[in-house]
DNA sequence: GTGAAAGCGCTAACAC
DNA sequence: GTGTTAGCGCTTTCAC
């Protein structure tokens, strides 16, 4: 209703301001070096006039866009099952809101999604992109170092080879799930199961081989592979009470699949914990809580996992600057080896072991 | 490794193939009018330098983004426990990937935030924004109206005034509510309860209406008003349980609610749906069907509503174009009067109802 | 059909 | 300190 044309510029500003365009530019961008009578006026201005920066402009000449890209790949349908992934965005927002940056979501579905975000990446869009839910095979890391954008993974990245100047932030699976196992075992529990997830990806991975710490010599028959949802973990923990019926204690992979094997567990009549203990993994309140009983597990902080996965790719960007790639790794932390943050875990003790 | 400095411009692919910086911008914006010959040289010229466009630099001229925000403004945790926004995103990021569209997302978290997205909406980034979640009271419909950004709202707005020209996608809350308490009076319930949502928002508002439909005078303290949460659920469901121990059946206002309360009647040694039947709304399969028992509750099509908002913002925007705005009513459908769509609910049979 | 040239709105040297 | 100027990389008239 008020304005009829497209928005005022800087020309616009200036010239009401009585100043020329690098005058308001310099105040707009907080620049010092602007006498303060003027720099008064020329706020003014751009009040009066509601101007607004033009980010095409500015990143045309800056090569900034003060944007950042998530990539989240994950086909399945699990990452809209799990808060996980709402808990990470939220950190990552934040983090992001206060550096003034905007978050572009790039979500993935299918193999095809892979061309459009590698695109999308290489076409300069975002200073930067933080990327999880990567499995084994994954073509993504591929294209992000082709487009020589700066990125920090979530979750330690499954390939080795050519993992020079690659970040990630980790939670300390293996640990974790070590301290998990160890409490079982320190119940009394003999017979411990373990339903994994998707061994493809390194924090199924990681998990299991925390539980082969433990249980180093348990019967393989004591683990099954799963996909970290609460379908899975039904399926998981029947197979696995077909085939061992005298196990008296579950590690599961994530705590959505932990609420499937209780389940499964109270159909069979068996009764938790004094049956069989269960411990799950993450801590996803609005599932931990809610079980019956409710759930011991392993907590991770997941929303500080993407706080910091944010606040490195930020640093990291601050430090290069902006301006034309510098080519060879673009890593936002140097060329010496992937560097990986892990964070450490703790066990939270509720009804279920 | 391989690239020393920026990326490849259109001069550079011009020159390669031989020809002007035009034909390349009419090669690659896909408009006929080039030959083939010279096309094809153009092409490959394209291909062996790995060109991919500028978008700050077309946007500056072209004012297009092809970039769409999604606002959310939850300062509650709830977000975050719900599915709900998952299943929205994938939604709408399906649709926008679809029309080459990107997806920025803007989080809010408190009332700060609220100027934050004004500005970025008024700075004309995106080319349009979806917006979800707002509350009776909510600053941002103001801050978008006066950005002039064409809009689609998910959920119906709560305001009336000034309403022209708005453009939003709602479910049957109303007609849903009605079906689940009329399957519930159906059962023989007379002393049917409901926990609400946040009156504040028009869903809560509109399900506690479709109760009243049905139950038109009820004992109003049937009702008790609670937050979309499971606790909440649980804390509204001890409340109603004190007030009116006599009551026999329970309508929740979503499925997470509806899980708390089913806690709350286990604990009391209530049987459902013997005792207490319940119903939710929602089917949010990885509550609805976890529970114990498994959930009647009204499903709405969560996805296909992201989806079609996402459709309603593109379609509106391809009809106006790009270019300066209009002024007046930026809704894309034309300034004639709020114009909601409103996707039909079916009502889910499980065992608790 | 194709090329030349004029900006889109902004920042960053460089003068003054 | 402040103004002048030259582009950033692209699209888009307008000639040819």
């Amino acid at each position: 209703m008020s304005d009829t044309a497209s928005r005022p510029t800087l020309e616009a500003v200036a010239a009401r301001a009585g100043v020329s365009r690098a005058t308001v530019s310099r105040v707009v961008n907080g620049s010092d070096g602007v006498r303060e009578p003027l720099a008064e006026r020329v706020r003014q201005a751009v009040e009066e006039l509601g101007y607004v920066p033009n980010q095409a402009a500015r990143s045309l000449v800056t090569r900034r866009h003060d944007a950042v890209a998530v990539v989240i790949a994950e086909p399945e349908a699990r990452v809209f099952a799990d808060p996980f992934f709402a808990l990470q965005l939220r950190g990552i927002s934040q983090e992001l809101t206060a550096h003034d940056s905007q978050l572009v979501l790039l979500l993935t579905e299918g193999r095809g999604d892979h061309t459009r975000v590698g695109r999308y990446l290489a076409g300069g869009h975002v200073d930067g992109a933080l990327v999880f839910s990567l499995h084994l095979d994954d073509p993504l890391p591929g294209l992000i170092r082709r487009a020589g954008v700066p990125t920090v993974f979530g979750g330690r990245p499954g390939w080795s080879d050519d993992a020079d100047g690659i970040v990630y932030v980790d939670s300390d699976n293996r640990g974790g799930a070590r301290e998990a196992v160890r409490h079982l075992v320190g119940l009394g529990r003999t017979r411990v199961a373990h339903i994994s997830g998707p061994l493809d990806q390194t924090s199924a991975a990681d998990r299991l081989d925390g539980y082969r710490d433990v249980m180093a010599d348990a019967d393989p028959r004591l683990v099954a592979e799963s996909d970290f949802t609460h379908a899975g973990g039904e399926r998981a923990m029947r197979e696995l009470l077909d085939r061992c019926p005298d196990l008296d204690a579950v590690f599961a992979a994530n705590d959505l699949t932990a609420s499937g094997a209780l389940r499964v567990l109270r159909e069979r009549g068996l009764r938790v914990p004094e049956d069989v203990a269960v411990a799950g993994f993450d801590d996803m309140l609005p599932v931990a809580e809610q079980t019956e009983p409710p759930l011991t597990t392993v907590r991770q902080d997941i929303e500080e996992m993407g706080r910091l996965m944010a606040r490195l790719l930020l640093r990291g960007l601050d430090r290069r600057g902006p301006g034309p790639r510098t080519g060879g790794q673009d890593a936002p932390d140097g060329p010496d080896g992937p560097s990986g943050i892990v964070l450490p875990t703790t066990l939270v003790r509720r009804a279920s072991a």
